[in-house]
DNA sequence: CAGAATACTGCAAACGATTGCTGCACTAGA
DNA sequence: TCTAGTGCAGCAATCGTTTGCAGTATTCTG
């Protein structure tokens, strides 16, 4: 099966027809300007011919590339994958194709990115790289490209956003660790300059209020990145400060794999000696020494939704700007116990 | 920053030259043509507009978008996306953009993919997809596509390919169990119609012979995917067969990961009762119970050459297949001690 | 100084699709 | 029977670039 690229003359020509009408008759929106059997001709002559539209030629005319550009932080962060496979299943299945950059939470190279995709025609972005207050996103939202984010969002009401309610993963983190019995519970949280890592802290802290527990200055520290190395060496301060802990609420699952770590190094025991309980839910965590105790989010999903955003909004442009909340749920493996044992 | 689609027109008109004179002044393969003092003249002009070229235009005329689709199993598999990341950094270097998508190991999606990335003129391919016998590939060699595989590669010896030597993989394998004292071992191939399950198979049954011990057909089982769940499957099969062994060497970590889970279910300990060795080491290995000893592959490199080869391929279309071969690494960890321990 | 080569630059046709407009044939209404 | 209306299909312009060809002025050659 070579590949000579059918174009609609060619299509047109077998079923007798022109261009324009072929044109018309492929297209589901302008289908009814035809006469009913003209059209099945035409699209039995396009299906005969194995034609597949040109969306170059079509993009000229129309403006639209039907390519959409997701950028991601890291793709090598275990949280994005999934999400990534859930934004190109969904737009698979519309024809469209994403564009995919990684950022490095690099503000500079988000922009090179971004203009890049944006000089490519991309019909819309989703982006996976928000921070709380962030530029770009601004100058998108009034640039008028429709833009989603995804797993993070910003503080500006008038984006669009597909989130985890991550003050409610937070909750469920330390309700568990609370029931189990513990008191003394620590918080790493993320950089607060993410929304994640903003909102976990404050369910942290809401939550300790709500069940009883006065949340410790001394028991919480910001780690400066949501990665294993930052999780480690700001777990390694909170052992060096004078707060006793029996647990740790980890603002996300990385973060508690470098407690991990340190835990290993100086020999204490998890969970005997110290509880964790990470957040998102990222592969193999089950497979752990010990198996994670975790907040699961619905990453795949998160993909799926903030893509039918995006599909949305392309549809009708001047849509109110949305935040679809997903749920957490807590899953209780080997790394939280009650304390003291 | 609004959103004024410069054309090149606007250029034109501004610099008082024909649209004809501004492209050429503006793209340097042919700016000889014209007048030192217009091209200056008709650069300026597309500087003061911030002219940026629409490469859908360009591209319906010229065939090239800049562009490269990248066609990968599943990005959910860890080890894909160390190689994305190493393909799209090198090619942001050169203004190349990635076009992703997933094919699941199934033809028919990748067919689609490849001829929708096709339609959008992309550039050129690398694939993680292949087949050993892979009917896409020969096509698109006949078809006059530059294509590069990683990863895996095809019995054709047409084709560029950036893999590891996955004989060498199985040897370091079973070197490191024979030298442990295992003297029964078995493998756990992957699947025989992709290279890496092959040649991994090969160099097993191969350095049995040269250590001098003689591989035993009912120890050696193919699983039918590189996942965990056939990788279980497939060893559960290995336990209910008659022949003994104390040592696996596992097509790679997924399948490892699937002899973890059903050794957990029955009870084995591991390394104690059963050695396990993994192949490629994705990320996190170091964590699990017991941390698995596994040969480490050069992903991200493999991303970054598979791109270069690309990039050389574009420039000068006749060169000659080349396939790049790295070198694999024997990572010992915690999953394998000496035999009757 | 004639004729030819050279150096630019403009013209216009592509590339493959979409779409407003026109025109034709036929039907319906008066 | 005539006119208005309707349903359908063709025509051709258009999207923003690139590029072969042609034309003109300038310079070179003998």
């Amino acid at each position: 099966m070579t590949t000579a690229p059918v174009t609609l003359k060619d299509v047109a020509r077998r079923a007798g027809v022109h261009t324009g009408t072929a044109s018309r008759a492929l297209n589901p929106q302008t289908r009814s300007l035809v006469n009913p059997e003209t059209a099945t001709k035409v699209m039995r002559a396009a299906d005969d011919l194995g034609y597949r539209p040109n969306p170059i030629a079509r993009g000229l005319k129309t403006n639209r590339s039907f390519t959409i550009g997701v950028l991601v932080p890291d793709l090598t962060n275990p949280l994005f994958p999934p999400i990534v496979r859930g934004i190109e299943d969904t737009l698979a299945t519309v024809g469209y194709t994403a564009l995919l950059a990684n950022s490095d939470n690099d503000p500079d190279k988000e922009r090179l990115h971004f203009e890049t995709m944006r000089s490519r025609q991309v019909d819309a972005f989703i982006l996976a790289t928000a921070q709380r207050d962030h530029p770009l996103i601004e100058d998108a939202i009034v640039a008028d490209v429709p833009i989603v984010l995804v797993n993070r969002t910003v503080e500006s009401t008038r984006a669009f956003a597909v989130i985890t309610d991550d003050h409610r993963s937070a909750e469920l983190a330390v309700t568990h660790l609370f029931e189990l019995g513990h008191t003394k519970i620590a918080h790493i949280a993320g950089p607060e300059r993410f929304s994640t890592g903003k909102a976990r802290y404050h369910g942290f802290v809401d939550t300790m209020k709500k069940v009883g527990l006065k949340p410790d200055r001394t028991l919480i520290r910001a780690s400066r990145a949501f990665t294993e190395r930052e999780g480690a060496t700001t777990f390694r301060k909170l052992l060096d400060g004078k707060g006793e802990f029996t647990a740790v609420f980890a603002g996300n699952d990385l973060i508690a794999l470098g407690c991990y770590d340190v835990m290993t190094e100086t020999g204490m025991r998890c969970p005997e000696d110290v509880s964790i309980v990470g957040c998102n839910d990222i592969p193999f965590l089950d497979k752990l020494r010990p198996p994670l105790t975790t907040i699961k989010i619905p990453h795949y999903e998160m993909g799926v939704r903030a893509t039918q955003l995006v599909l949305e909004q392309l549809q009708s442009p001047s849509a109110e700007p949305v935040t679809v909340l997903l749920e957490p749920e807590l899953v209780v493996r080997g790394s939280t116990c009650p304390p003291g044992r």
